[in-house]
DNA sequence: GGTTCTTTACTCGGATATCGGCTGTCCGAGTGTCCTCGG
DNA sequence: CCGAGGACACTCGGACAGCCGATATCCGAGTAAAGAACC
């Protein structure tokens, strides 16, 4: 059970986007180039935040991305499920079925108490996660390293892309 | 971030093992069959509740697994640590360090804001999870299908294995 | 000089290889049981 | 009849393939900008 790796670099660059603001959009291969990461298969996860709504994304010439909306309308949560998908970890296949005196036509995963219990696991993991907007951590990051966002527009408007 | 499916096999397993007693140990064969599991598969997942000290295991003629301590003392984390393992779902790479203003030597997983608040959403999914056990899951299961232990144990008693 | 058209270079987007881990299977080590043989 | 020894069959345990999804990469479609040509 290990969560895709892309989850992690996007909520990075997230940050990082919305530190450089909105006004510019910003190549996947700069945000790459800023952490070391491979430009296209970062592009591939960004791809999949624009699906979401989270990003907006322009081709060509002064393309790249940009925040969709500001960091506090998104949550972990809708990065998380923008990478991974809406599925729960923890999926139920039923196997009452296959027991003797299942019934073929029964909601297993409504009616099994293990796939209900693990269900509410899952209910409280995403609770957690949605409690928590990007705009939350930006800020603990600049109370914790108030020359993050200076120093990372910085490097975004001096190295060269 | 798919969880293994070994999980929902354990966890019905282990109820069974409940319904039936730890007076004899059962095959994993036979609690393979139950459901029309693959027999050789359930075994290596009962392997890992052995070494995890959920069962405890014989072998030879009349051997199989049994319980190695009530239900009420076997949480629904014990079962997914023992078949997933301890490590937790996110896992951060420490990308910090290779962005510009990284620390090669500092430790990101307790200094990542992000990494921290992962790790409050995963700390909440192992809390539900160890606040559940498979007796209180045994307990719902008979209020709502009072005739499933006296069922289960019948069917082991009678169909051949 | 201003405007329009063309060229150009740049970026995203999806299609395509490669790899690791879960899924599934098989055979050997160990052990309790049953039978046989001897006392 | 009773006990000891041995053969046997059964089960776990770990070692060995197969497959699916995540990882990583590449090339084409579309586009905005820059430059050239024309008015």
């Amino acid at each position: 059970m290990r969560m895709n790796e892309g989850v992690e670099w996007a909520l990075h660059s997230c940050l990082n986007l919305g530190w450089l603001g909105p006004e510019r959009a910003v190549t996947a291969g700069r945000l790459a180039a800023f952490y070391g990461l491979p430009p296209a298969y970062l592009n591939k996860q960004l791809q999949a935040l624009a699906r979401a709504g989270i990003l907006t994304s322009t081709s060509g010439p002064r393309g790249g991305f940009r925040l969709a909306r500001d960091l506090d309308a998104i949550t972990l949560l809708d990065v998380v499920v923008a990478i991974e998908g809406p599925d729960e970890a923890f999926r139920c296949t039923q196997i009452l079925r296959q027991g003797p005196g299942g019934d073929p036509a029964a909601d297993y995963l409504k009616l099994c108490v293990i796939s209900q219990a693990m269900g509410r696991a899952d209910l409280a993991w995403r609770r957690e996660l949605a409690g928590q907007t990007l705009a939350d951590i930006r800020a603990t990051v600049e109370r914790g390293y108030p020359d993050t966002p200076e120093r990372t527009r910085e490097w975004f408007a001096t190295v060269a892309g």
